[in-house]
Order: C-alpha cells, then structure tokens, then sequence
RNA sequence: GCCGCCUUAGCUCAGUCGGUAGAGCGAAUCACUCGUAAUGAUUAGGUCGUCAGUUCGAUUCUGACAGGCGGCUCCA
C-alpha cells in the first residue's frame, strides 16, 4: 500500500509523518481522547475524514472553542433527535451552536411544557449512551429533497442554497447547507442501522458519548428564518460544556448574573421601580436611585463643558411640523407615541433630541468661527416599543440621553468624530468600564425606502466614521443594516464586571437634518454654506447606563456614586451624640451619611449597612470615643479600627474626590 | 407586536382537588443598649392583578384586559 506524507499538529508540535493511504485523521490522535476533530488545510473536518498527501492536520480540542461548537451542534443532533422521537409529528427548522450552547427550532402543535423538556432531556442521555456515531454522507441536491421531503424547513434550505442565499436564508443556518458540497449526518447505532439524520454541513464529534456534559436551559418561540412574518417555531435552548466541572461553572455564572441584576437589586436597595400605574417602560427614580442618577449627571455635564460643549434645554413635545422636518414621522413614526391634538394641532412627544438642538442652531445667523458648535443637554425622550422588548431600565419608553449634536464643517467632521469617540471612551472609563469594542452601523442597501439621502452621502458619511474607528485601534465589528434613518452610526459595546457587553453610547453621522431644516453658517468668503451634524449620546441613556451600573458593580458602588458613602453605627446608645458630630464633620465635607440611631443591636445595624453595600461603615464604642477616632468596617469586612478622626473624614474625602473603589 | 409561563401582605414565597387565606423578612409599639452579618415580645397589614362568565358560592375553573418573566423581532 503506498504511503503519504502529512503533517501532524497539536498544540504548538508539528511532527511530519509517513502513513498509509487511507488512514483517517482519528488514526493521529487516538491516543488524545479531547481531540474531537481536526482541521485539515484550514477546514474544520469529523476525525473520520481520510487524510490525503501533504495534509497538514491540526488537532482540535473539545475545550477550543472550535471544538465547543462543536460539542454543541452535535448536542443539538441529539437534542433533535429526541424531539422527533418524542413527538414524530416534529418537523425540523435549524439546530446551530451560539454562545456558551445551541440551540434547535420544531413545528410542533403544541408548545413545549417544562414538563415535556426534561422527558426530551432524559431521552437526550439515553442517546449520549448509546454511543451512536455521527457518519457523514455526500448527497446531491435532487436526493436530498426526496430523502427529505418530509421535512418541509429543510427542504426550503436546500432551495435557497440552490439560489445561492444560504448565508441569507436565516443566521445559523449555514451549519445546516454553508459547505461547498450538501451533506446528510447520519447518525448509527449500535446494531449498524441508521436511527436518525439530519441535513447538516458538519463536523460532528465521533459519537454522541463523547458529550460530556449538557443541559436544556428553556424553550421560547422562535420566527423561521428571523422574519416576524414567518411562522413561529419552538426553540429549545441548551448548553454543553467539555466536562461537568465546566457545566457547573457556567451554571454558576448564569446563578451570579442573576444575583446582579439590576431590577432585583434596583428593588432591594431601594433606587427605583415601575410602577404599574404609570405604565410599562416608564421609571421612576426613588431618593436613593436618584442620588447616584444625579451623581453621574452632575459628573457628565462637567465634563461635556470641559470639552467645549453648551448645555442647552428643550421640551418634550412638538407640534408636528418639526418631526417632518426632522424626517422621523416619514421615516420613525412606528418607534413614536401617537400624537394628541389639541388647539387644531397635532403634538408628539420627541423620540429624539435632534429637531430641537437644530432650532437653537437656526435661531440666529451662525459665523463659521462658531464651529464646531457642540449643544448638548440631558433630553428626555419617549419611544413607543413594542410590549415584549421592555426590560428593566435597559430598555424603557422614557428615558433621558446625555445628547449632544455638533455642527461643523464637513472638513471638520471627521476630527470631531474623532474627539467624541475619545470623550466617550473616557467619560466610561471614568465609570469603570475598560472593555469596548465598537459596531458600525451602515445602511441596507436593499431597502432604500428606510433610509434617505443618496447613496454618495451615505458613503461619504460611513468612510468618515470607519476611518476614525479604526483609528481608534478598538475592534471594530461590522453591522449592516443597522443605521438611523439620517446616517451611519459608531456605537460602543462595553463589557462588565462579568463579561457581558451592553450597547452604550452612539456617533452619527448626519447630512441629512440640516438639509431639512434648512441649516446654514456663513463662511469666510461669505456664502451661506450647510453644515453636517454629528449625533452623540456618550453613557447612551441615562437609564440604561444607570443599569449596567448597578450589574457591574453588583450594587456596591464606588464611594463618589453610592447612595449612602457613610453609614455611621453607634455600639451603643450613648454613642450617637458623638456620632451626630463626626456626621457633621463628614456633611460639612460633602460626604453622603448616614447615622443608624435605631433601637436595633450593633450586629444588626452592621448586617443592614452591609446588605445595603454602604462603602464606608463608622462604628464608634467607648475606646473611639475617649481616643477621639472612629472605627471603619468596609464591605468585605475588613476592619481598620481607632483610626483619629481628622484622617478618617480625610480618607473618606479623598476616595470620593479621586473616584476610587473601596 | 408574536409564542410560552407567571401575578396571593411593602419584599420573598406557602396554601385552598370551588366554601373569602398563612410564614419569614420588612413596618409600628414596648422592653433591652450590646465592639464588627439577624435580641425578644406584641400589633397592624390582603376586595388573592383588573373586569366579565360558569356556579348556591370563585382567590381557586373559563375568557378578555393589564403588568411581569423567558425568548423572537426591534433598539439607547
């Protein structure tokens, strides 16, 4: 039999070998039982795949995150499996792997019940026991729409990659027909027979017993293919992990995310709620929310005014004409509320701030010596969303944006992109937040009704914004489609204590506003010239930052945005004179404090503080009292006792001042 | 908006296979004054989300609506 030379890699070894015609890619890694697949020439390929001369054949591990995906698409074959097992009358959508799992869609009849999940999962195990093995099988388009004409979804699939559009067909759905040839996994039981198949692109792992460990999370319903006016499937979510332990830990994330969610904690510390009577989406900020809401105001506005901004108030109706102009009635009227008419008029409550900032720029003839003229105000802002998509104060239907808008020169524009990209960067970082990586947001080109403007102003704007985000050095992820109605935008991503990333603040990029409303300056030479707006929203909703605030710091928040800096707790009763005093001191300083002057015991008062998350806890007794000092206990317990009080109230001050953690 | 689930005291939850409800925490009052995460006692607090229907009788069953939760779609 002759030989072939190929090249055998895992972890950072290569090793050259000579092996038999024939020999498969499992042949190399028999000996590591993580090894679950393998990439040949740069394509992922099954550990059955038969290697060819001049291979180069990389090991790919269960725990990479190739090999996760992996681990769960080939969960999701089980998981598929098991329904149709379960319920026969089960017809298949898609079973892609996402983030930290997978998932599946099914028609079926009727919804599944928490009940019917964990029937499919333990069937789920029975299959990971049988140790069926997933064998790939080269199919042509005529076959496998007869092979699998019972399965209308997959049938469409093939379709549509027949017209070239499998990566359009649905998000996930390359798994299923995204390679060059169409591919049928069969999945072979113990006896030889097939018990199962699916269209599938591949690569599966060897078996299902190597799943070693999985979970179904939920079911929900999902429209075919993304589009609301398709049918709704059910989708049912699950995780897979390469061993228990990693399981457990992702089960524990989820368990900590929980525990820092924001409206759980907003509750419990007692900052806002909302109420039902006001309506859904509709906050409001109790004193203990508000004093951090102001905190982060008080802060922003300061820094907008270093950075050459004019803080500026409008309302928050309109008479309609202005949101014409604006184009968000032709072009946003869906994302506002219905208007109320009233002296022959009709107002609208503003989606955005925009239309107003341009009226302050056209009340008055502007100089080019006037630019970039940056106006910028807390504006609040009512947005009609749809009922499902409110979710505690990251998405609401009143909400203030810390919004501004420069005008200048379209010569301008791209170093005042540039220098509100820098302000929002650090105004986050100033909040803590250090992990960002940026979307650029572009129109789709294949629905030009939603956009106005020609094309070459659209281009013009988006080259501006991708030259400056890439500068940035920040990655930078494309998001076609995703543009305002008025231009292109740069948003920022922000990861959290937990790394989970949020939507913050936004750049825009506007030619078209001050062409509706008709907004010029007067250039050097004299002629009246329009300048381009740049949007920006830098925390992007005072609401939502607040939000992600509160889940990244689990509700402890740095001494300068806690609610209560200070809690002060008397050992007993004839401490709390002397404790008023020291709050007097710390007042008199601008400190936030509290004196705990209940009846209830020392031990007591220290558990409420703490579950409070209060920064800085002063307990004073006997010894502090005759030593004219006071005692810290901080939120992680640690102790710094008979500290003199001039340092303390100092120590207090300086935290708060250089807006550290504690 | 769509699909599923949920809604009992301020909060977290138990309970009633249809006969108008209970705990812990919290609150108020009283006693206790204590050195680093829960002192004890007493009291108050609910038209069981809202409105209809079925029933002798509905918190419980049915429907509609509102609000919430998990997704989908959409977004700051």
């Amino acid at each position: 039999m002759p030989d072939i030379l190929i090249t055998r890699i895992h972890a950072d070894e290569r090793e050259e070998r000579r092996v038999t015609t024939g020999t498969k890619a499992w042949e190399l890694f028999a000996e590591q039982p993580d090894v679950i697949a393998a990439r040949v020439a740069g394509q992922l390929k099954d550990l059955a795949h038969e290697l060819a001369d001049g291979d180069e054949v990389e090991a790919v591990e269960i725990s990479s995150q190739d090999g996760l995906d992996i681990l769960r698409h080939s969960t999701a074959h089980v998981l598929a499996q098991a329904v149709q097992q379960l319920f026969p009358e089960a017809k298949l959508g898609i079973g892609p792997p996402i983030r930290d799992g997978f998932y599946y869609d099914f028609d079926v009849e009727t919804p599944f019940t928490p009940a019917d999940l964990e029937k499919i999962e333990s069937r789920m195990r029975k299959i990971v026991k049988e140790n069926q093995r997933f064998s790939r099988r080269v199919t042509t388009d005529a076959d496998a729409l007869t092979e699998l004409q019972d399965e209308p979804y997959k049938l469409e699939l093939i379709a549509l990659k027949g017209g070239g559009a499998a990566e359009d067909a649905a998000e996930g759905a390359s798994v299923e027909v995204g390679g060059a040839e169409l591919t049928i996994y069969d999945n072979i039981g113990r006896s030889g027979d097939v018990v199962w198949k699916d269209l599938c692109r591949g690569p599966h792992l060897p078996t299902t017993k190597r799943i070693p460990a999985f979970k179904l999370m939920r079911s929900a319903a999902a429209y075919w293919r993304g589009n609301e006016k398709n049918k709704q499937l059910q989708r049912v979510y699950g995780t897979a992990w390469e061993s228990k332990e990693a399981l457990e830990a992702h089960l524990h994330r989820l368990e900590e995310a929980e525990r820092r969610d924001h409206r759980k904690l907003g509750r419990e510390l007692d900052l806002f709620s909302f109420p039902d009577e006001i309506g859904s989406g509709l906050p409001v900020f109790h004193p203990k929310g508000g004093v951090i809401k102001r905190a982060m105001e008080d802060y922003v506005r300061q820094r907008h005014v270093e950075e050459g901004f004019e803080y500026v108030g409008t309302p928050h109706i309109s008479k309609e004409g202005t949101f014409h102009l604006s184009g968000h009635l032709p072009y946003y009227a869906d994302g506002m509320f219905p208007p109320m008419e009233f002296e022959g008029e009709n107002y609208y409550l503003k989606a955005m701030n925009c239309p107003m900032h341009n009226l302050i720029f056209r009340s008055r003839g502007r100089s080019y010596r006037e630019l970039p003229l940056r106006l910028f105000e807390f504006g609040h802002v009512y947005r009609y969303e749809k009922s499902g998509v409110i979710h505690g104060l990251t998405r609401v239907r009143g909400f203030a944006q810390d919004d501004s808008h420069s005008y200048c020169t379209p010569e301008q524009a791209p170093a005042e992109v540039k220098h509100l990209l820098d302000f929002m960067l650090g105004v986050l970082r100033d909040f803590g937040l250090e992990d960002f990586y940026l979307e650029l947001s572009t129109r789709d080109e294949s629905k030009p009704e939603k956009f106005v403007g020609t094309p070459e102003q659209w281009e013009t704007a988006t080259s501006v914004l991708e030259r400056v985000a890439t500068e940035s050095g920040l990655q930078l992820v494309p998001d076609p489609g995703g543009a305002a109605f008025y231009g292109p935008k740069i948003s920022i991503q922000a990861q959290d204590a937990i790394g989970r990333t949020w939507q913050m603040g936004t750049v825009q990029y506007d030619f078209n506003q001050p062409q509706g409303f008709d907004l010029t300056y007067t250039s050097s030479d004299g002629s009246k010239q329009q300048p381009v707006m740049i949007h920006a929203a830098k925390f992007g909703s005072i609401e939502r930052f607040l939000g992600v605030l509160v889940e990244h710091y689990a509700g402890a928040f740095p001494p300068w945005l806690a609610p209560v800096q200070v809690q002060a707790i008397p050992v007993a009763e004839r401490h709390v004179d002397y404790l008023y005093d020291v709050a007097k001191r710390l007042k008199a300083a601008g400190i936030r404090v509290e004196v705990d002057d209940s009846d209830d015991r020392m031990q007591k008062k220290i558990r409420n503080a703490q579950l409070q998350k209060v920064p800085f806890m002063v307990i004073v007794g006997d010894a502090d009292v005759e030593a004219g000092a006071v005692s810290f206990r901080y939120r992680n317990g640690d102790q710094d006792n008979g500290v003199p009080l001039d340092d303390a109230i100092q120590r207090v001050v300086d935290a708060v001042a250089a807006r550290t953690q504690v």
